[in-house]
DNA sequence: CCTTGTGAAGTAATTCACAGCC
DNA sequence: GGCTGTGAATTACTTCACAAGG
């Protein structure tokens, strides 16, 4: 279902868009200029078409015979991703996998600050992780007034992650990364995206073939 | 691209199945012991005869007019997983991320074990994280031998992702789980799978249609 | 030349809709 | 009556292959 006012992009394709902003950071930072599809493709473990196709969706012109401008590319993929200003970001729950990400530097550096982490245990309220310190859970409203956040990263227990979800869109938060393994229930306009680190072991376990006990070993 | 030996499962379905795992192991706590595809599909957050599709894809008979056992339908996904046994892990690299994932519940309680954590840097090595300590690189063919370990986690900075997984496929391993921002390079044979936080994040973000500044706050 | 951009072909995934069985 | 299992229809995605432009 196409975003009233754009022209619809693939989902696919929307998924791929962060990949090749990310080869294209690369790039530019080893001063290239210039990129062709199938140059990009290699870095990015595409196929060459796919990249060209990708691209045509939001007419980014390249240039027949040469390839594509790496600034110029970059700033129309920066800008389809809406990542020309930075997203405030807030994160519900202290545990160690929220703390981590927290302090996780690939976030700042790509367009995302995390500008306030919340826990209910008192036992984390005030500890400092980095320049941020762990606030009560009832402050959230206010964090996300202050700071204009709009996207919400979920790191507590599975129990917890529903009622988290429901306070994090009571506070206004529109986009939600969740870290629990349960299916949240959102009212329309909220999306979220799920992350569960044990289903992608589970996705690597499948294609093993050969069970564990059986490896080449004693 | 069909494992020999077994029906080729699509790969979306397999992407599912851990899901449906994970709903049908909450249901079995709850004492449950029929569901429908469409209860299933509720929980799972997507659509019944996609459900059924899916699990026909392996042959699990269903009762018509009843649903699906339980307890069978988690032992034949279980299965189709290679979940019957425990699979040991080793996270190479104990920054925040890594050591976040050392300690993970959601880990353990789906199948993993990490039994080692690998870093170069001398400050950490040694440090005690839950029941493992963490240990110097080298000993990654050591711990992979002793351990059978069949699965590894890359969790270093970009600049040093492809050199761990050289060093995990040169230790054996053959499935790859890589929180690095990078495109790894392995032999045939070796499976990857990447999970890039920020992307997830960027992804959100193309689909917010408002930019953080004008939310309806101040 | 080389490389893009894109119709057309091919492949995969989803959803429909209903026959068949409990 | 209710629910599964599945062919058929649909939709989405990928890849090919080439015309057109630098």
């Amino acid at each position: 279902m196409p975003v009233s006012g754009r022209a619809s992009i693939p989902e696919a394709t929307v998924a791929r868009l962060p990949l090749y902003h990310r080869c294209l950071t690369d790039l530019q930072a080893e001063g290239r200029t210039t990129v062709s599809s199938e140059q990009l493709a290699d870095l990015a473990g595409v196929n060459a078409a796919k990249v060209r196709k990708d691209l045509s969706h939001f007419g980014s012109y390249g240039t027949r015979g040469v390839g594509y401008d790496v600034d110029h590319l970059l700033v129309e993929i920066a800008s389809e991703l809406n990542l020309d200003h930075d997203w405030p970001c807030v994160i519900v729950g202290a545990g160690n996998l929220g703390s981590a990400l927290a302090s996780f530097a690939g976030f700042t550096n790509r367009g995302f600050t995390v500008v306030g982490i919340l826990d209910v245990d008192p036992a984390r309220i005030g500890r400092e992780l980095g320049t941020l310190t762990v606030r009560h859970q009832d402050d959230l409203r206010d964090i996300v007034d202050a700071e204009h956040v709009a996207i919400g990263i979920i790191a507590v227990p599975p129990a917890a992650a529903q009622d988290a979800a429901g306070r994090l869109v009571e506070a206004g938060i529109t986009s939600i990364l969740n870290f629990a393994p349960t299916v949240l229930d959102v009212p329309d306009g909220v999306q979220v995206r799920d992350v569960d680190l044990a289903v992608e072991l589970q996705i690597l376990a499948f294609h093993e073939q050969r069970p564990a006990r059986e490896r080449p070993a004693g």
